[in-house]
Order: C-alpha cells, then sequence, then structure tokens
RNA sequence: GCCCAGAUAGCUCAGUUGGUAGAGCAGAGGACUGAAAAUCCUCGUGUCACUGGUUCGACUCCGGUUCUGGGCA
C-alpha cells in the first residue's frame, strides 16, 4: 500500500506562514490543520495572531477554536485529532497540510510517535512536582538516576519538567524513556510528506515581530486579555502560559508595569523564533524556504509546487478549492 | 563661569589595599518524544574617554583635556 500525502509548512512565529498556507492550500487541493498549541483555544484570537474567517478563502480548518481556555490539550490529543481529521481529509480525495509552529506536535504526527503506554493518571506527577518544591530538583534528578540512569545523564537536573516525565513513565510503564525515545527516533514516517520550513533573515524576523507586537496591542490585546481573566482564566493554566497572555496578566495583576511587559512580550517572542528554528534544524527531512531566495510568493509556491509533485511524487487534487 | 559626580562588553553597571577586568540584560548555539508560545543547558578581549606623569608595573594614584549628569551663580 502506498503511503498517503501529507504536507507540512512550518516556520518561526511571524514568518508568514498563514498567508502561504491558503496560497498552497488552494494550489494543491488541501485542506488546513492547525499545528498550533494555542490557536485551538476560543478567545484566543489577537494574542495567538489566530487567521481570521474572512482570510480562509473557504479553505477549510481544523483544530483551531476547538476548546476553552481551561480545557486540557497536550502532544496525544493533537496527535489524535489530527489523525482523525486527516483520515476525514483522505476520505474527501484532499491532501492534508500541517500548517503552524509547534514542531513537537508536528514530529507526534508526521513520524507516528507512540504515546499510548500512559493512563493518564496525574496523580503520580503531583507528587512528584511536590517532591521538587520540597526537597529540590537534585533529589528528583537523583531518583531518575537510580531506576534510569541514561536517561538523568541526558536530563539536566534543573529541567525539573523532563526529570518528573522520566520518572512518570518508568513509573506506569516499567520500563525507561530513554529507551523508548531511542526507538520512536528511529521510526519511519508512514506518510509521504513535505515537510516546508519558511524562514527569512534572522534581523527582519525580529523586526517583523516586534512590529507585530505593536499590532497586537493596537488591535486590542490587553482587552482580550482582561476579558479572559473576567471570565475567571489564570496563569496556572497552559493557555495562559502563551505568549502574550502571561506577560498582559502580569501587568494587570500589578506584577509588573505595561512598558516592562510589551518589551518582555517582545523579547520572549524573539526567544521563541529561535528556539523553534533550533527544532526544525534538527529535525531531519526538511526543506528549507528562505524568502530572499524567491523574487516573491508566487514563484515560492511554484518551487513548492516542483518539489511536492516531481521530488516527493505526491499528486495534487484534480477537484482544487 | 565655578563646584561635585561620572566616563569600563551592544545596553545597565561591578571592580576589593596599584599586578592589563566581570555580572545582569541583549545576542549566539544547543537540548526536547504526554505542559512545547512550556521547560532546560552552554557561550563574555573590551583602544577600561583621551593625554602626560609617578611606578618594575596604572582601569586602579596625581595633573591636564574632552564629553555627560547634577548643583551653585
Amino acid at each position: 500500500m502506498t503511503k498517503k500525502p501529507l504536507l507540512i509548512l512550518t516556520g518561526p512565529t511571524a514568518v508568514g506562514k498563514t498567508a502561504l498556507s491558503i496560497a498552497l492550500a488552494k494550489a494543491v487541493g488541501g485542506e488546513i490543520i492547525s499545528a498550533d498549541s494555542m490557536q485551538v483555544y476560543k478567545g484566543m484570537d489577537i494574542g495567538s495572531a489566530k487567521i481570521r474567517p474572512e482570510e480562509m478563502q473557504g479553505v477549510p480548518h481544523y483544530l483551531i477554536n476547538e476548546l476553552e481556555p481551561d480545557e486540557e490539550f497536550h502532544v496525544v490529543i493533537f496527535q489524535k485529532l489530527a489523525r482523525k481529521y486527516m483520515d476525514d481529509i483522505y476520505a474527501r480525495g484532499k491532501i492534508p497540510i500541517l500548517v503552524g509552529g509547534t514542531g513537537f506536535y508536528i514530529q507526534a504526527v508526521v513520524y507516528d510517535i507512540d504515546f499510548t503506554e500512559n493512563d493518564g493518571d496525574d496523580t503520580y506527577r503531583r507528587k512528584l512536582e511536590q517532591l521538587a518544591r520540597e526537597k529540590g530538583a537534585q533529589y528528583l534528578h537523583d531518583m531518575l538516576a537510580a531506576v534510569d540512569a541514561p536517561s538523568a545523564r541526558q536530563i539536566h537536573a534543573n529541567n525539573v519538567k523532563r526529570v518528573v516525565r522520566a520518572l512518570e513513565y518508568y513509573h506506569q510503564s516499567g520500563a525507561t524513556i530513554s529507551e523508548h525515545n531511542a526507538r520512536e527516533r528511529q521510526r519511519e514516517s508512514p506518510y509521504q510528506f513535505a515537510y516546508f520550513v519558511l524562514n527569512e533573515d534572522r534581523a527582519a524576523l525580529y523586526q517583523k515581530i516586534d512590529r507585530r507586537v505593536d499590532q497586537m496591542l493596537e488591535q486590542g490585546l490587553l482587552e482580550e486579555v482582561r476579558a479572559l481573566k473576567a471570565r475567571g482564566f489564570t496563569r496556572d493554566m497552559v493557555s495562559m502560559q502563551g505568549l502574550g497572555y502571561k506577560e498582559m496578566l502580569d501587568y494587570l495583576d500589578g506584577a509588573c508595569t505595561y512598558e516592562e511587559a510589551v518589551y518582555r512580550l517582545k523579547r520572549d517572542t524573539r526567544h521563541f523564533a529561535k528556539r523553534q528554528i533550533t527544532w526544525f534544524k534538527r529535525e531531519k527531512e526538511v526543506i528549507w524556504l528562505s524568502k530572499e531566495q524567491f523574487s516573491g510568493p508566487e514563484e515560492m509556491l511554484d518551487a513548492m509546487k516542483k518539489i511536492i509533485t516531481e521530488q516527493k511524487g505526491i499528486s495534487l487534487c484534480q477537484n482544487l478549492n
């Protein structure tokens, strides 16, 4: 059986994924699944730079506005839902396009990473977190070293989240996460995929980020966050740890000045973009699209189509959007 | 014009009794396999404003010059 086609369009925040994704979807007969950890939440529009309905131009989008900000969401849920939507899209004879900046989510789908060994009960995790607070990060790391030395060597003691997860994995599966990771790393993708990473000159990207934050503020980011706060959403929720939300919440709570909040939002968004790029550099089989290499969007789109059809052997849909 | 305080890494500043310098931030690189817009790790040579002098040796002491704050006229 031949592998099913899958297109991926990603890149650092603010690079221009959204606009290109619509053009790509229309050109190949695709439907878009958002691979974004923040755009799933309803009411978080400005801060997450969510695509507006009128910008979609009739291209179907999934995993946008599906959850309330206090609902649970993480890779495993993402993977499950993305697969479901992909099946629907294949059934309709269309090509799914993963669009978004969350590299971890993309990896989970593209390489079909196995996450089934966990039971969803988080009492042990809570206990570990409590231990870390009381006895320190080193204590927890020592616990890990006792049961899974290779993981302990790979994970820095200060990285409490990683240490907790490794211990949790061992507790629930009886196996070590280091072995699991090594195994999953060998996986071959079940898809015939083209993984595009849109990128541009670093200085230009940083300028765009600063400008986009200013635009978000003009569009009413503060009001958006104020409304979320009024509905009772707080910093301990994953959604409220998103860029733009945590900083504005700090300001609204009186923890810092407005200027300080804006400064941090810009700075941390730049840091985030850098981390995203680091992730994609490590990811194998990616196709880098540097904006500087093309005269414009049309030329870039032509190049993408060529790679998709000729290099990847994916045939486009006859009934385009 | 006079008095005082500064002038050290892109920015904000440390620098002990003279032995050619170090933090935070910015920036760069990296990790990541159930919080990932999260979490974590690594990376610091720069005419110590300029210029004379004292000294074996000056960012450090003394003189002068320039500039920047603040004060007094």
